[in-house]
DNA sequence: TCCCAGGGGCCGA
DNA sequence: TCGGCCCATGGG
């Protein structure tokens, strides 16, 4: 995997879509620093220093619900499920260890899965409990991320990269079925080697990998869908896929 | 009505 | 190790 290639897919969507200014922070919605979504507003730079900066320790938490909750689900689901997190006072490690598991079912159910993902969060707030505050000048280790029942690579890599600004390649569905119509994968490689070759390629630069994660689900839903749209693919058009 | 969405765990072969 | 199945809602 050479970085000439991955940087022209990278700019070329880029020019297409702008900035996506991923993670959006549900408690940020309404207070400064980021728009009415939740996402950041000029997210032209991507330093580790400016993923983070003013994530306190609720917001990482969040984060790592998100990247939970999101499992097999569209995140319009994610939202209304941590809309009612938020109004039922649980986007806090303390009160979900505290919750019923019925109330945390209940908040969730918009994402799916509720019943699993009431227990992963439970999970997740004990051990971010366990650990202090889930405080991201603190980050946990990959390994022990991927301990917690219900953390798979792509939830733990998210929760790196996204909470801690850690220069972990996020690997979803999306990647795997785009880069393979690209001719850049085959289909059978296993999620970390996909995740060693891009951070090979690219260097460990975490902004670089927000940006291209959150471009590549943006054209993955537009365009490189299970049922592929390639009219009006920007790949396409630029003689970078052959699909 | 059917298909799909920013997976992960479990189990049998 | 690997395929198949389960978990489940909401939108197109």
């Amino acid at each position: 995997m050479c970085f000439n290639i991955l940087y022209s897919i990278f700019n070329c969507l880029l020019d297409y879509y702008g900035p996506q200014g991923w993670w959006p922070v549900y408690s940020l919605r309404l207070s400064g620093g980021r728009d009415k979504r939740g996402y950041l507003p000029n997210p032209s730079d991507y330093s580790r220093r400016n993923i983070i900066a003013g994530l306190s320790s609720r917001d990482v938490f969040e984060i790592a619900v998100g990247a939970v909750l999101t499992q097999n689900t569209s995140w319009k689901n994610v939202e209304k499920a941590l809309e009612n997190l938020e109004s039922a006072g649980l986007l806090d490690c303390r009160a979900v260890m505290d919750a019923s598991a019925t109330a945390l079912a209940d908040a969730v159910r918009p994402s799916g899965y509720y019943n699993q993902k009431a227990k992963k969060l439970k999970v997740l707030a004990r051990f971010f409990s366990e650990r202090g505050n889930p405080d991201n000048g603190n980050p946990p280790s990959r390994e022990d991320l991927l301990e917690l029942w219900g953390v798979g690579k792509e939830t733990a890599d998210s929760i790196l990269l996204y909470a801690y600004g850690l220069p972990f390649f996020v690997v979803d569905a999306y990647t795997k079925r785009m880069f393979k119509r690209l001719g850049i994968l085959t289909g059978d490689e296993e999620y970390d080697e996909i995740a060693a070759a891009f951070t090979s390629a690219l260097g460990e630069d975490p902004g670089l990998f927000n940006e291209y994660h959150a471009l590549i689900v943006r054209h993955g839903r537009e365009h490189c869908r299970k049922k592929p749209l390639c009219k009006g693919c920007v790949l396409r058009m630029n003689n970078l896929c052959s699909f």
